[in-house]
RNA sequence: GGUCCCUUCGUCUAACGGUUAGGACACAAGAUUUUCAUUCUUGAAAUAGGGGUUCGAUUCCCCUAGGGACUACCA
């Protein structure tokens, strides 16, 4: 839409400031790749962008709306409220502070003016709370995904807009906030769904114009009930933040999709295709191309459940769409970590090409290509009894020779030619002298192109490793 | 419990009154192949249930059921 993206630290409750929190999330964004133009960091024309630095905003507009008859002061402690909502349990009901109770309740209301200025002047502790208007009132709005949402004025409570503690809550300082920030658009999850009403009305009684409201649905987790909570991530070997967290007090690590290995292209494609898509069959979009497409009447109304199947797949069409040498690049520090001097770029180019269709990540390529690396410091017994039998250890020594003595060009099709020659001279069976060929070079039975890997092995590497079956498997 | 929101294959979703209900992930089978993968082809798989409205409902309305969210001096 050609705005501008601001990021705002919403930092109202001080019980549960954690330190490195706000680092963490502008972190996260950069490495999405979703570049904010002001923030706390950078400043800009709409700071501060801290909202306990933005603290003395919030008293002068709840002072306006009780001015005006939109808001009051409240004094109940919060015993009296455990009271109220323990009394009204035990008759089966729930407690609710709204226009059927407040006059029974301890506030500017209930109480004489000169009561409230008495303990307004004698420094008692106050909130201030939203008077809801008490005739039954429908408060309709128009949700950009959902349409129109009606609620009605009778069944809400008066939020408080104010804490002791000198701080807003999230309702009045997001409304303040968002209309002297002059934001436009307010894209949130549906659990703010029902906290609408209170915001259009807020927006009312200030006799402020409000934004856009877009309520976007919830990511649910992959089987059982409910949203996708970190514990869902934990039992199921998946991560739920995009990047690695260390809690800061208790030490506890919660993996990161960065740190699992995940492209940052893949990740926010996996995640705008949770209940969004683009009408089309197109399912890979790069960041430009999600900022043309996206529209919010393409945007669903019902939860998504999280597939992390198909967040490795998404992981897997960007490994695949980038270029060999860029993934070799990637794939050296890991060839490093495993203690192995890294090949000639060229080598580990075309090593790479070999195996990134078969991996979602780039940490799984050294299990298709440890062999190029290192010898096999074992032999998979079930495809040694297999394969290891008759004629074959017999004609694998004679091969060695034969590579040993070879003196043509050292190159795939070549040796194929030369290799076939051999065992039809020796009657030998071709599929069961590849299979035998293959265990003694990888291990197992894995791997691309036998012949591609004899020529990028080289001659002498080849034939060592023949010889060492030999010796582990015997004759 | 109350309020609000939602409901198409197992999962993500397309079809904005007329389609053999389409695609993707996962799954299964077959083909290719020197192995394992890849790839290709094929298959199985859905309109929650019941009422309306209409010539015609996945699509509009109502009810039921199910799911989700909220119900803090947290966001």
């Amino acid at each position: 839409h050609g705005g501008s993206f601001l990021l705002r630290i919403e930092d109202t409750d001080q019980a549960r400031y954690v330190e490195g929190a706000e680092n963490y999330i502008i972190e996260s964004l950069r490495w999405c790749g979703l570049e904010f133009d002001e923030g706390p960091e950078q400043g800009g024309p709409h700071g501060p962008y801290r909202q306990s630095e933005r603290k003395d905003q919030y008293q002068a507009y709840a002072g306006q709306l009780i001015s005006s008859g939109h808001a009051y002061y409240a004094f109940d402690t919060s015993d009296e409220l455990d009271k109220a909502r323990k009394d009204a349990e035990s008759e089966g009901r729930s407690f609710s502070y709204d226009a059927g109770t407040r006059l029974s309740m301890k506030n500017s209301l209930s109480l004489s003016e000169d009561q409230t200025q008495q303990l307004l002047d004698s420094n008692a502790s106050y909130v201030v709370r939203f008077k809801m208007p008490e005739l039954s009132k429908l408060v309709e709005d128009e949700d950009m995904i959902r349409g129109k949402v009606s609620f009605n004025t009778t069944d809400l409570d008066d939020k408080v807009l104010f804490k002791k503690d000198g701080m807003p809550t999230y309702h009045l300082a997001n409304v303040v906030d968002d209309h002297l920030m002059e934001i436009t658009h307010v894209i949130r999850g549906e659990e703010w769904l029902p906290s609408m009403p209170l915001h259009v009305l807020l927006y009312r009684a200030l006799g402020w114009s409000k934004p856009l409201f877009a309520h976007l649905p919830l990511i649910l987790k992959p089987q059982g009930k409910g949203k996708l909570s970190k514990r869902d991530g934990d039992k199921m070997g998946f991560p739920v933040f995009p990047l690695e967290w260390i809690d800061p007090v208790s030490g506890e690590i919660s993996p990161g999709y960065r740190e699992e290995g995940y492209f940052p292209e893949a990740f926010v494609n996996m995640l705008a295709f949770l209940g969004w898509n683009p009408g089309t069959e197109q399912e890979i979009f790069s960041m430009d191309e999600l900022i043309r497409a996206f529209s919010f009447d393409r945007v669903n109304k019902s939860g998504a459940r999280f597939d992390p199947e198909k967040a490795r797949w998404f992981n897997h069409q960007y490994l695949i769409g980038k270029s060999d040498e860029e993934l070799a690049g990637l794939f050296e520090p890991e060839l490093i970590e495993k203690g192995v001097k890294p090949p000639a770029i060229e080598n580990l180019v075309r090593i790479v090409s070999l195996v990134k269709e078969r991996v979602s990540f780039v940490s799984e390529m050294w299990d298709q290509s440890f062999f190029f690396f290192t010898a096999p410091d074992s032999y998979d017994p079930k495809v040694a009894k297999k394969r290891w039998k008759g004629e074959v250890p017999e004609f694998m020594s004679q091969l060695a020779v034969s590579f040993d003595s070879y003196g043509g060009g050292w190159d795939a099709s070549e040796l194929k030619a030369k290799v076939s020659d051999l065992i039809q001279e020796k009657e030998q069976n071709f599929g069961g002298v590849m299979n035998a060929l293959r265990l003694v070079l990888v291990g197992g039975s894995f791997g691309p192109d036998l012949f591609t890997i004899v020529e990028i092995l080289g001659q002498k590497e080849v034939v060592t490793r023949i010889n060492k079956a030999i010796d582990v498997l015997g004759k």
